[in-house]
DNA sequence: ATTTTATATAAGAAAATTACTATATATTGG
DNA sequence: CCAATATATAGTAATTTTCTTATATAAAAT
């Protein structure tokens, strides 16, 4: 439970976290959660411009976060990482104990 | 385990995610999981200069992921929310299974 | 072949973040 | 009161991120 995170592994993790630190790709990744899912319907999801909706997903792509597979000209993405998966899955508990007024979240002061 | 994430909570818990996002501030994170340490300790251990170390905090302090208490002059800063607490040990978890051979960490594509 | 559809890529402006230098504050010890 | 210590705050330059607009590609349909 608490073995010490590496440096590497710090380095990386957090590079990753980075790209969750941001509602709209934060959304798309509790979207794929779903299943699979092609670039317009992620584009009209977050109500982004096409250009946009791709650059996120580009950008994602090359973290190893997402994944895709081509059908046509259609587009599916997914997610490729397990550890997407179980952060989702923290933050999801999460919101459930800040729901049932378990835990209160207390992140939000005048900075 | 599936509850969909609200928009304002998506949006809170990316801001809280985006600190971590850092690798110097996820380092002050683990290192505050020890207990609580004072200004001078995170300076030495991070090896960055006093006020670098102090502007992180009071960044992570001002989104309600630490809080300090104080002895004359010196500041003892600890975390401050259980969400911090949820998410450090999920990446620590996440690290196991990749040091462990069980999870790889495909997420360094060249961009 | 031409048009349409779905998506990718490029380039740049605007906004936000980061980290540095200099200075201020507040407590303690002499 | 004065100096030393521990930390906070302000201002700002450099860098990075974000988003927009314009353009390219590639498959499908006509």
């Amino acid at each position: 439970m608490n073995n010490a995170l590496s440096v590497e592994f710090l380095q990386q993790a957090s590079d990753v976290i980075k790209v969750l630190g941001h509602p709209q790709r934060l959304k798309i990744i509790e979207y794929l959660e779903k299943g699979e899912k092609s670039v317009s319907q992620i584009q009209e999801h977050l109500s982004v411009s096409q250009p946009l909706a791709s650059q996120y997903l580009r950008h994602m792509h090359s973290r190893g976060i997402v994944k895709y597979r081509r059908e046509g000209t259609t587009y599916f993405y997914s997610i490729a990482s397990e550890f997407i998966h179980k952060i989702l899955d923290c933050v999801s508990e999460c919101q459930q104990k800040v729901e049932s007024g378990e835990w209160e979240l207390a992140m939000f002061g005048t900075e």
